[in-house]
DNA sequence: TCGAACGATACAACCGGTTGCACAAATACG
DNA sequence: CGTATTTGTGCAACCGGTTGTATCGTTCGA
């Protein structure tokens, strides 16, 4: 057994009660006891039952971080990155990481929020993958637990941190416009989770300001995985016109499309130019290095920490958080096969 | 405020215990006690709180997860994939999955763990990465909680689980080696840790089986990153021979060890194949796709979690698993360039 | 019919902290 | 010098469960 407050009570003759003030920092203690308590506790390795200690506040110093389990978070090494930043940042301000992974996408994910959205267990949450009414999240309001949310809700009252997904996506479009690219296909993310649709509207802005008509036959939604991104472009080079790049919205998935375009027999960038989101550091070891969107991921772990910390210790209203993304072009990306062409389209 | 077992108790002018005890199947209450007990908690949702039952019975149900923050895990998807299945096992099994990212490598994360390894924070600990003498391992020892290490170790009274590194590896090096290799460079993880020992050990023993010369020349470490796989190679095909065929201790390295020799203007798998380890699904959306030792990561993931419950209840002995895993090949292994050579000198 | 055995429940201590309040001793004040 | 105030500490309740033991009323056997 480890030592307890009445052990070093009993050692010194106090009651555990003066022992507990003095190791807090309670100025009614003397500071002649303070010290010989400190010192004592010291030597005797004194920790406080964090058990005990959480019955006794209701606060358990444990940040729940749920990541959905299937099918997208197994293969995704934006949620490693992101989970250890955040691990890293919770343990730094003294909380735990309770690392929940619920099962399935509709009513079992939220039944399963039910049961780990517990305020005697956990003071805080971190959500991921929002959609777009999330029943998570009015769950989470009605229990009154403190979340911070991994991606824009619209919902003001919600505290919530994201990459710059619209704009992100549409430096990356631009890009490839600037280069002559005319006829660009884009893969989304599922269609009602909001990270998806903030991409797809920077396609979309990029698109109709550069007067480009949106193809529907070169739109295609995945599912945010690889196999998701492979069977996307399948569907889009089968019967369709073959574009000359495609918009992935995340990095995984364009790996899967480069798979596609390849297993097609059309080069990369010679035939169809490549861009991904997200900035996973695969992303610069592939060939050929693939172009994407570089999301500050450990910064965005970290603030999500810090803003649900501010959250629940009450201080100050919902917090928005816009993190600002870069385009990285690599060798992905090239400029289309008929550039005459299309120079002269412009 | 939730129910609690006295808002029970009250309502059906009961004991707290008897509640407690109604609730837990303790034969002594009446049968129809029991059901109006149950019938009322159920009605009035309640679920007992894990902190003061913690505090009561010295079991937190929470089991801790050690994985290196730096600085492999943060890009390798194997850890994701692992944590994911051993999230998900832990709550199907009532367990809450504690994450702890410890920095740094020496002292710092010795010292890191003696906090974590708290036995009043979590019943059971899952350690990765095992060095060859492991001070955390002491550590853990010492303190007395069960754990379970991700990776083989020597001490026979350790619970360790593990998927079949050598047979793994040699299975991988001896199909290199029937397609005629003989020049076959090996980049291995950080020297002393044991499961790069062990993949070594497979690559050493297909070599010499086959007869084949070690050739220090094009054995090199790396650390089990993208970034350590590419630099290993560079060394490797820098000023010296360039081999036919390279083995990497882990898919991320095979990943950094690809992009070197594209750097060096060799050609996949025409001048140079390569394999990997581990099997993390994004080796099959690379180009080409890599060739890889596949481990049941998912199994490994569950497994240890299983394992170490076991050692928590105190049941049996330590528990020692070897998981089969299987060579994949795939596109980034073909046959040396000077087949017809490399077939006499057999 | 009486004491023993038994079944069902209540009481109370305990886990290890936190915290409101009482109380004693020391100091201030008039 | 007596009273009011401050200072430092202890007591005890509380958080919400678990669990050893006492107690109650009933039923049993002799």
């Amino acid at each position: 057994m480890s030592t307890t407050l009445q052990d070093i009570a009993d050692m010194l003759k106090l009651s555990k009660s003066t022992v507990s003030r003095a190791l807090s920092g309670d100025p009614r203690v003397a500071e002649d006891t303070r010290a010989r308590v400190a010192s004592l506790a010291r030597h005797m390795g004194y920790t406080p039952n964090p058990t005990a200690r959480a019955l006794a506040t209701r606060r358990t110093n444990t940040i729940g971080l749920a990541v959905p389990w299937a099918p997208r978070s197994l293969s995704d090494p934006f949620y490693l990155e992101f989970l250890g930043a955040a691990g890293d940042e919770a343990m730094r301000s003294g909380y735990s990481l309770f690392l929940s992974t619920p099962d399935g996408d509709g009513d079992g994910a939220v039944r399963a929020h039910a049961e780990l959205a517990d305020p005697r267990r956990i003071d805080g949450m971190i959500l991921t993958e929002p959609r777009a009414n999330d029943e998570r999240i009015t769950l989470l309001h009605s229990v009154g637990l403190p979340f911070v949310v991994l991606g824009v809700v619209p919902d003001p009252s919600v505290s919530w941190i994201s990459g710059d997904n619209t704009a992100g996506a549409r430096d990356a479009v631009d890009y490839l416009i600037a280069l002559g690219h005319t006829s660009i296909a884009c893969i989304t993310g599922p269609p009602d989770q909001t990270a998806s649709d903030a991409r797809f509207e920077g396609y979309r802005l990029a698109m109709s300001s550069a007067g480009l008509p949106m193809d529907r036959n070169i739109i295609e939604a995945g599912d945010f995985t690889q196999s998701g991104g492979y069977s996307a472009m399948h569907a889009i080079i089968g019967p369709r016109r073959i574009p000359s790049a495609v918009f992935a919205c995340n990095d995984v998935m364009a790996l899967g499309a480069t798979r596609a375009l390849r297993e097609a027999g059309l080069a990369i960038p010679a035939d169809v130019s490549v861009v991904g989101f997200d900035g996973i550091s695969m992303a610069e070891y592939v060939d050929p290095p693939l172009a994407t969107v570089k999301q500050p991921i450990q910064e965005l772990g970290r603030m999500a920490v810090q803003v649900l910390i501010g959250r629940m210790s009450g201080e100050g209203g919902p917090a928005h958080c816009i993190l600002p993304v870069q385009f990285q072009p690599r060798d992905s990306v090239g400029p289309p096969r008929l550039w005459a062409n299309a120079v002269d389209r412009r």
